[in-house]
DNA sequence: AATAATAGTTAATAATGTAAACTATTAACT
DNA sequence: AGTTAATAGTTTACATTATTAACTATTATT
């Protein structure tokens, strides 16, 4: 039972705490479930590059990714020292650098690819497919009507380990 | 349109990167708006002192907000600080400390909630009441979902496999 | 009285975000 | 052509945040 007042507390929390929490609860475990694959983090960076149509620039994945080039230069240093994908510079523009996975990369991407559902499906269990696709909805417009809002810098902290 | 292509990227990509994604995006929002008032973080921090029953003590707040004592301490430092709480050893228990709101910072809640309030109705726009209570009874579930799963508890222990 | 448990703080280390300055290359323009 | 602007990516400097362990002070347990 949720009383008057807890409502009232309710909605004056503000709604990214909960989506914070959700955050930090959704990788912290799945980079636990992923780590033995020899990585634990920017498993959807690697989901891009495979699904990419073509040699991605990085500036190309910052736009899918919604990371700035600063950043995407750091999660690339990490999956290159991982050993996960490769930097070769477009000789048709060679200030550009072509952004693939590696063999090794590769044969471990079914495996991360069912992990990433796995949590998916573990974060929506007892939702039928109707809340699933309405709450989806829900989350893209709400990303919709944040999206060019005048901002602050803000830190998102999720898990890490270090090699 | 959506290819089906593009769905089985979506359904492999992490659900936490949307949650991430809209965290930032709400707070970066929240803390430009917030700032006039001599403050541009933990906003949930001062809703939840002040509708505390009674004086909190850390540990109370940390379980209230599911921060842990460290990160409690480092922002009621934060706040202490900016002037916006007290801090009082508890003469019933000398260990414990009682935060309290600052005169200054019951003057400014008021606005701090309608500031969060209509960041909420920001998000949310769009969504009719019907959706946003449904929504809002999945982020319950899956908060639910993935409370107490085993988390990448960094450093040390964890370095059982090396690239 | 000795020991354990609790509340809170501090310190060490790692990770991350951001902006600015930087190199290298290509595009644009007179 | 030659200068200038723009783009891709990197590096650096600095501030913030997370996590763990070690610490102090106090209270509870035995």
């Amino acid at each position: 039972m949720i009383s008057d007042k807890e409502k009232k507390i309710a909605e004056s929390m503000p709604l990214g705490k909960k989506m914070a929490r959700i955050t930090k609860s959704y990788f912290g475990a799945l980079s636990k479930r992923v780590e033995p694959l020899g990585i634990d983090r920017h498993f959807g960076t690697l989901v891009i590059i495979e699904d990419a149509d073509k040699k991605c620039t990085q500036q190309q994945l910052s736009n899918l990714l919604n990371f700035d080039k600063v950043k995407m230069v750091r999660i690339l240093d990490y999956l290159f020292e991982k050993g996960m994908v490769t930097r070769e510079v477009n000789p048709k523009d060679r200030r550009e650098h072509l952004i693939q996975l590696t063999a090794k990369a590769k044969k471990i991407m079914p495996e991360i690819r069912s992990e990433i559902i796995w949590m998916n499906k573990l974060a929506l269990n007892g939702l039928n497919k109707t809340e699933q696709e309405l709450f989806g909805g829900c989350v893209d417009k709400i990303i919709k009507n944040l999206e060019n809002l005048p901002v602050n810098k803000v830190y998102i902290k999720i898990k890490k380990n270090k090699a």
